[in-house]
DNA sequence: ATTTCATAGAACGGAGCTGTTCAATGAAAG
DNA sequence: CTTTCATTGAACAGCTCCGTTCTATGAAAT
């Protein structure tokens, strides 16, 4: 049954939000999901499967911002703005799912490879950002060290989280350290 | 004996900064020491005793950068470009220890308590160079969240590892961001 | 009406870790 | 020389997890 899947995987998502991957047990799950351990190994025979079943799941509930827009903002700045802010908004709506995996991503390794595409997404943003930029940069590498950095989780959280900015404000003083590398 | 003490502590440290404090067993550490897993609880009764002789031994080894030199300086740029450069450096000798730190931290209580000291020692040298900054700073939320955010561990580990950029364009970079603050 | 199949429920052996206990050894201190 | 004490080595019961196996139940498909 289909549902009996949803409830594993959706159980699975649930433990590894709240406590990790890393401190997800299969036992964890199915008695979250209210099912014998016997019947996720029968869902999904290699913890390989049970992670990709995650991701889709996950990422299907939280897409990631579409980048298309943004190529339509000429304006550098503009552009960067708009990117940021929406990035921010989005890692407020994922921040415990992103928090767990990418500390276990460590040590974990089919956690890193699950999030590779997001990362992936990451690069792909980052690129935009840059290339707006690109034309009047007079020191590309600085410039795309700073983009990579406003852009990363990491960043976001020792912004937001502990330095207690808002995020508009968060991204005002990116913005400026961005363009502190163009004249 | 007191060798077979440092023994222990010794493989502590080790294993910490190997694997991480989360993974680190005394079973593991027994082993490594070449000792009874009973002598190790022989000598720390509790785990919190364990992790304070962790502490003492490694920030015995690795000092913090001493930060009083630092207040000499007049000037808030040099001051600033002194103390990153600094710290930055120590980042270096010390970055698989506070890499597997700060990220079981999060998951073991007593790591954390055992970074408490790190933490103020880091808000120490952040207010000794918001000070420097503060009778001009006119965006002193700013200023101080900037600060704060070149000064932590991730922020080194995003700019020189991930951005790959060379420790004094790391330094440069930050300085700019953190100057954009004021006028 | 019968077969098929997902699931429940219970059990197994194996692994690794925990904290504790016991007896034996050996070296240093009185 | 004798006592004290740190250490060894081995064992114990306990816990949690793992992956697998068996039987039984029940519902849906044919």
């Amino acid at each position: 049954m289909e549902t009996t899947r949803r409830r594993i995987t959706q159980a699975a998502v649930e433990l590894h939000g709240r406590i990790g991957p890393a401190q997800t047990t299969i036992a964890g799950i199915a008695e979250l999901a209210g099912v014998q351990r016997h019947t996720v190994y029968r869902h999904f025979p290699t913890e390989e499967e049970l992670f990709a079943a995650c991701s889709s799941e996950y990422w299907g509930d939280h897409p990631w911002p579409d980048v298309m827009p943004w190529k339509e903002i000429g304006s550098p700045s503009d552009r960067l703005t708009t990117a940021l802010t929406a990035l921010y908004g989005y890692y407020e709506t994922v921040e415990q799912m992103l928090t767990n995996a990418l500390r276990d991503a460590a040590t974990v390794p089919l956690v890193e490879r699950s999030l590779q595409p997001f990362t992936g997404y990451l690069d792909d943003v980052a690129a935009i950002l840059i290339d707006a930029y690109a034309p009047q940069a007079t020191e590309p590498v600085l410039l795309k060290a700073a983009v990579h950095h406003a852009v990363e989780f990491p960043t976001w959280q020792s912004l937001i989280h502990r330095q207690g900015l808002q995020p508009e404000v968060a991204v005002t003083l990116l913005t400026r350290m961005i363009e502190s590398t163009t004249p």
